[in-house]
RNA sequence: GGGCGCUUAGCUCAGUUGGUUCAGAGCACCUGCCUUACAAGCAGGGGGUCACUAGUUCGAAUCUAGUAGCGCCCA
């Protein structure tokens, strides 16, 4: 017939589309009179490869931008990554490392030269991952967080703050990761249950033969023990208040205090207390004026303040020190328990809680506004069930501990004097200045001494809306001022307060405006089995082979059939094969109408005006749920209403009523009205499966239209017909009941069939629909009739009687049974129906509306009910 | 231990202020078709005590309380 292969082939059709999408420059965008719709890509890490969190990610904030370009918003997708400090400076250390490198022996410019190089090379794979998805993003306005003007706004951000008395630098309990050698923030700490042992030690008391026995998990820190606490009521231990105990192997004397912290359930009821190493112990320490002493070097291993075990790693002195205390007889006995240990989020180290020196930045004057914003629908979380996760983490907010013992980031703006004091400023100049101003006049540019130390990544990253508009340094530059605040935030809601929170904390703080209207948060990606996604359960699929596989228009849908808001996705690849087979759907619908010869001598059919006239209104019903749908953010819903709209709709109702016989031409009105719908269609698509509608568009679009589909406008959801979709929805239930019928008696389609219609209770014939009916069900002769005429089969279609001559497909038992069956069942309804309006309270108390529904019911199975009766008679007879 | 949420068809999920034949969708499943756009397809079909119990109400998947199971966050 013609030429178009029977199967849709995305590969080569989409890199060609995006190649020239870009080389277009479709995706640019300059601040002009139009809206602005804009969004921020989450940045993935700099040195990260796609997953299918991305994927997800990804899809979603192209089918927003995708929407609001051709709905005439002058979007911008701004892309970017993040330099992701500890995850980079890990992999390359590990580098450095398999080519005989030691960090250590390096200096700190040597290793960011490294760090620099692994970046350029490994840099930007991501990006170029998200084009072939089809991401509309303005590449050329591509940021990295340490790009110069984004750090620029982090030292200025940090200055500021610190001006503002919001940072300060303090000695606090933070979580160590010992391999990282770094600070990590509550949030990068993550907590699994494990098997751990129990061990019962015994401390003698100081001057007698007496023993208390103390139950831990970490012998080892008992090295570092300054205390043991009891509960005050705790009537086992009254005896032992004032004295004191010897740590074992030490024989340190420590004090016993009173505190009702203790569980006197738990463990022996009796508590050692060891202020360095641990959160709780520490608390204790500060209020009963305990010293800390810390027994860990930076790595883990003990130092000299254990006294004994001295460079053993921690995990080997905790053995060590367990055979010692079992040698001399302290050890009591050893009980499995499982416990909950934090674990470092980036190299799976067991946190080591440690007290030291950081940066600080205050929280609670940032996080109230933050909270305000989110809680009075300023900002629109979808779903909103987070807004209550979020309400209760911004009200038990703590301070954010800011710096990282790494080099890969933002260096510290801060300058040390020989003696300790220091300044903060931009740099050692500005610093010198303020140093000799307020500190000592006589002070010389090499006496200063820059923190060692970077901020946390997310300290970068919570300017992000703002820094990649320059609107730190700028704050008045005129894209800031034209797209900022941005439109929509799409991320998971893992990072909500890494991430989110603080950006609105920021935005307020720098802008005094919010960075986003809305926050689309999608769940995790998982197996089907509902696990994780990870690289050591080997249960993740390349996104790029799925591509090649599906298409990634395919990949697209499969991602989004199945992901409605705030849910996990529990990931199918059969997914992708539904959206591929959705391509073919489309790819074969268009193939249909080019094989079509156009006549334009031939006067269009009745039928093609109906079917034309009713697929009209039935776009603009679709559209409406469509618009409905992208309102509440339901990215799911909108797909799938677009998906039957299509598959259903347009391809199994529309075109088989417009379809000319085989091998007859078409007239040219319903041919043009048959490409304005696809062109249509694919418009409505197009967010979706951005390169199959650009393919089929190519050929179908109009001499007015625009070149691209990309900029093609969004159809507008106009008023709709309801007369034609109701007339339809009952003619459809015809042609069903029709169809049906045929299969049961298994006629072939290609026998015709004779149909009368009687209608009751005085209703009158809707005939619009008949000619369809009649091409649809393969009917040669449509007549009203008043009576059953002999030998025909009766179908019931709400009241309608449907009598079709069968011959020898006549079984009158089986139709007697069937009608009784279903007499049956009305008159249940019936019953149930009658029931409610004769209660009085009912009908009193019920709206007007629901009563007056109520009656239509009764009404309808009556009449329905008389049609079987009659019918029942007539074959009884 | 504290907080939040979930439980609807075999699976994944919709179901807005309680009221339309409200018990839905997609997939899966079953039956019949290689019918001339598409077997990556067409046509038809079956399937749920809305976790359980009690209550409020004329009326409950929907509101309240309790029970069971599951998940997430925090400690």
């Amino acid at each position: 017939m013609n030429d178009i292969p029977k199967h849709y082939n995305p590969g080569r059709i989409e890199s060609r589309w995006y190649a020239e999408w870009v080389q277009k420059g479709y995706f640019r965008s300059e601040p002009d009179e139009r809206p602005p719709y804009t969004m921020v890509i989450p940045p993935p890490n700099v040195t990260g490869v796609l997953h299918m969190g991305h994927m997800l990610n990804n899809t979603i904030q192209d089918v927003l931008v995708r929407r609001a370009r051709m709905r005439g918003y002058n979007a911008c997708w701004l892309p970017g990554t993040d330099h992701a400090s500890i995850a980079t400076e890990a992999k390359v250390v590990n580098k450095l490392q398999s080519e005989g490198i030691d960090k250590k022996k390096i200096t700190r410019e040597e290793f960011l030269k490294h760090a620099w190089e692994w970046k350029e090379k490994h840099g930007g794979i991501i990006l170029e991952q998200l084009k072939k998805l089809g991401a509309s993003c303005d590449w050329d306005r591509t940021k990295f967080t340490m790009d110069e003007d984004l750090s620029d706004s982090v030292i200025n951000v940090f200055i500021d703050l610190y001006k503002k008395g919001l940072i300060y630098r303090g000695v606090r309990m933070v979580n160590w990761d010992p391999k990282a050698l770094t600070a990590l923030s509550d949030e990068e700490v993550v907590h699994k249950e494990v098997q751990s042992k129990f061990y019962y030690v015994r401390y003698q008391i100081q001057d007698t033969d007496e023993y208390v026995t103390i139950a831990t998990t970490r012998p080892e820190t008992i090295l570092g023990d300054t205390g043991i606490c009891i509960h005050p009521e705790d009537e086992r231990y009254k005896h032992l208040i004032g004295k004191k105990a010897l740590v074992p192997l030490i024989d340190r004397p420590v004090p016993f205090i009173l505190d009702e912290y203790v569980d006197r359930e738990f463990g022996t009821g009796a508590l050692k207390v060891t202020p360095a190493h641990d959160i709780n112990d520490y608390n204790l320490g500060l209020k009963h004026n305990l010293p800390s002493i810390d027994i860990f070097n930076d790595d883990g291993t003990l130092n000299e303040k254990a006294e004994i075990f001295i460079g053993e790693d921690r995990f080997a002195a905790r053995q060590k020190v367990a055979d010692a205390l079992e040698k001399k007889g302290h050890m009591i006995r050893v009980e499995t328990i499982t416990n909950s240990i934090g674990f470092s989020e980036r190299t799976e180290e067991v946190i080591e809680p440690k007290l030291s020196l950081q940066w600080f930045l205050k929280m609670d004057a940032l996080a109230e506004p933050a909270l305000d914003v989110v809680m009075d629908d300023t900002i629109r979380f979808h779903p909103p069930k987070f807004k209550n996760i979020y309400k209760h983490w911004m009200e038990n907010v703590r301070d954010w501990c800011i710096s990282r013992q790494l080099w890969w980031g933002h260096r510290i703006p801060a300058y040390y004097l020989p003696d300790g004091r220091y300044v903060v400023a931009k740099n050692r100049d500005e610093a010198l200045l303020e140093a000799r101003e307020k500190l000592d006049p006589n002070l010389k540019a090499e006496d200063l001494v820059q923190d060692e130390d970077v901020v946390d990544t997310w300290f970068s990253s919570w300017l992000w809306p703002i820094s990649v508009f320059d609107g730190i340094n700028e704050p008045d530059n005129k894209e800031i001022r034209y797209y900022y605040p941005t439109n929509d935030l799409v991320t998971a809601p893992e990072i909500l307060f890494f991430w989110v929170a603080r950006m609105i904390m920021a935005g307020l703080e720098f802008r005094n405006e919010i960075p986003f209207k809305n926050v689309y948060l999608h769940g995790i990606v998982r197996d089907k089995e509902g696990r994780k996604m990870s690289k050591s359960l080997g249960n993740s699929p390349d996104p790029i082979q799925l591509m090649d596989n599906y298409g990634a228009d395919g990949v697209r849908v499969g991602m989004l059939f199945s992901s409605p808001a705030g849910n996990d996705l529990l990931f199918d690849e059969s997914l992708c094969e539904q959206g591929r087979n959705f391509c073919n759907k489309i790819w074969n619908a268009f193939r249909l109408t080019q094989g079509w010869q156009v006549d334009h001598n031939l006067d269009q059919p009745e039928n093609a005006a109906t079917a034309i006239r009713w697929f009209e209104s039935n776009l603009n019903q679709a559209l409406q749920t469509i618009e409905s749908h992208f309102e509440k953010y339901r990215i799911a819903d909108a797909l799938m209403a677009v998906y039957k709209l299509i598959w259903e709709d347009f391809c199994s109702w529309y075109l088989e009523m417009v379809k000319p016989d085989y091998q007859k031409p078409i007239d040219a009105r319903t041919y043009e009205s048959t490409m304005t719908f696809l062109n249509q269609l694919l418009r409505i698509l197009h967010p979706f499966m951005p390169f199959i509608s650009e393919e089929i568009y190519q050929h179908v679009k109009g001499a007015d239209d625009a070149e691209s589909i990309t900029i093609a406008p969004f159809p507008k959801a106009a008023d709709f017909d309801q007369k034609m979709t109701a007339s339809f929805a009952f003619a459809r239930e015809v042609i069903m009941a029709i169809r049906n019928l045929r299969q049961e008696k298994n006629i072939p389609q290609k026998e015709a069939l004779t149909l009368f219609v009687k209608k009751n209770n005085k209703e009158q014939p809707d005939t619009t629909f008949d000619g369809i009916v009649q091409k649809l069900c393969h009917i040669n002769s449509l007549e009203y009739t008043d009576h059953k005429p002999e030998g025909t089969h009766a179908l019931i279609v709400r009241s309608t009687e449907l009598l079709i001559p069968l011959d020898q497909h006549v079984d009158t038992e089986e139709e007697i049974r069937n009608l009784e069956e279903e007499l049956k069942y009305q008159e249940g309804f019936l019953q149930k129906i009658e029931k409610k309006l004769s209660n009085e309270k009912f009908v009193n108390n019920a709206p007007e509306k629901v009563v007056a529904m109520e009656q239509k019911k009764q009404r309808d199975a009556k009449s329905r009910i008389q049609v079987i009766k009659s019918q029942l008679e007539n074959l009884k007879k």
